[in-house]
DNA sequence: CAATACTGCTGACCAAGGTCATACGTGAGG
DNA sequence: CCTCACGTATGACCTTGGTCAGCAGTATTG
């Protein structure tokens, strides 16, 4: 499949691809697009971490994707072609590029390098929620911490700086129970907080949690 | 984005590629790939139910979807390029043909219509995954067990016959815990069990569940 | 034909974790 | 300056559902 693609060149086309676009400004927990509403643009994350999740029948949220810098939003609507299957906030002040499906549409499907490079996105994509899915199912809220703070600190370093319930939607649990969980962490050592900001100590500890 | 594609050539030549292959028969519970293998082919489903799943740290299933004649499997790992993040298994009988992955590879990105149709199938692939997580975040196991058993009648018809081991892997619980919730639901009419064949009664109820 | 799986089902028990209530500290606004 | 809103934290309680055990019926095997 190699012989399709050059990713250097995908990678180019799609950085151009939010060039020139009109920025937008959301400050912390403006919404950016809701569950149901009709997409007219792709966004495109400039500056600032944005969370996409999912509301339950009686209200509750359970984040599936924490996007940063460099990321694209609402992909997803432009191809089932009706609405958004899921809602996107900012978690911080963030400036966001509003592409023209059609400009993104044109560009997928009018650039062979951009559009092998898209399906492996969705690939992965699609692996990675397959992924969340068994853990949810059968890990403990312990371990489904855990997972959540890795993630974290894997993609935007150590310091970690979340509304509690935030991250209680991040693990699929309640606030009180993440509280809980991080002072059980915080007690023994894998994590700090102060000022509520929570300092992630061994990140290979709370890889490898037993039970 | 309709302007891009043809649907029904893009079905047409996504059912020539299985045809000529030789294909393979499985007896119920036959293993067809393993997490973890490396992929050669692209599984396209002739007769037969084969469920698609992934195994928790401790060895419990969860079933990602249940397939069926007409579809196909394997695809993820081909766009991966590396292992299968899935295995299959036949729940019955079931005959498979083998596509080479090449072969699928140089129609999905040598015809617009297939890429198209391919790029929406992932979309609905991904935007179905996340309608299980927020299911299995917040929804009771009575939910979680009516929800499969509504998909389940819809996609082959009212009368499902199934493990209740794999029933249960479906809805993400124990076994007994299942075994239980189907006796709730026989003796509240939803369903009939005759012989350990369910046969779901009101749909409609199972899908308005309250709490 | 006996013996051993395998499957469906039920009971008893217990722990994980969700809910509700409350308290404390901080910052914003009147 | 007082008050109110918000976020973090902790305690008490109780429900959901997972685990372990046992049993009956049927299929499979030696």
């Amino acid at each position: 499949i190699e012989r399709f693609i050059d990713e250097a060149r995908a990678l180019d086309a799609i950085r151009h691809l939010s060039d020139n676009r009109e920025s937008r400004h959301y400050k912390k927990k403006d919404m950016i697009f809701r569950e149901g509403d009709h997409p007219r643009w792709l966004y495109f994350v400039e500056k600032g971490k944005v969370k996409v999740f999912k509301t339950s029948d009686d209200g509750r949220e359970l984040i599936v994707k924490v996007a940063q810098t460099g990321d694209f939003l609402g992909f997803l609507a432009l191809f089932k072609e009706d609405s958004y299957p899921e809602s996107a906030a900012a978690l911080e002040d963030c400036s966001i590029k509003l592409v023209p499906k059609q400009d993104f549409a044109a560009l997928v499907f009018g650039n062979r390098d951009v559009n092998v490079r898209f399906i492996k996105m969705l690939a992965n994509h699609i692996a990675e929620r397959e992924q969340q899915l068994i853990e949810l199912a059968y890990n403990s809220v312990r371990k489904r911490v855990a997972s959540a703070l890795v993630k974290l600190s894997v993609q935007s370093g150590p310091s970690i700086h979340l509304l509690r319930e935030d991250m209680a939607a991040l693990a699929g649990t309640a606030k009180e129970t993440l509280i809980r969980t991080l002072t059980d962490f915080k007690n023994e050592g894998l994590i700090e907080i102060t000022d509520g900001v929570i300092l992630v100590i061994s990140v290979e500890k709370l890889k490898n949690l037993p039970n």
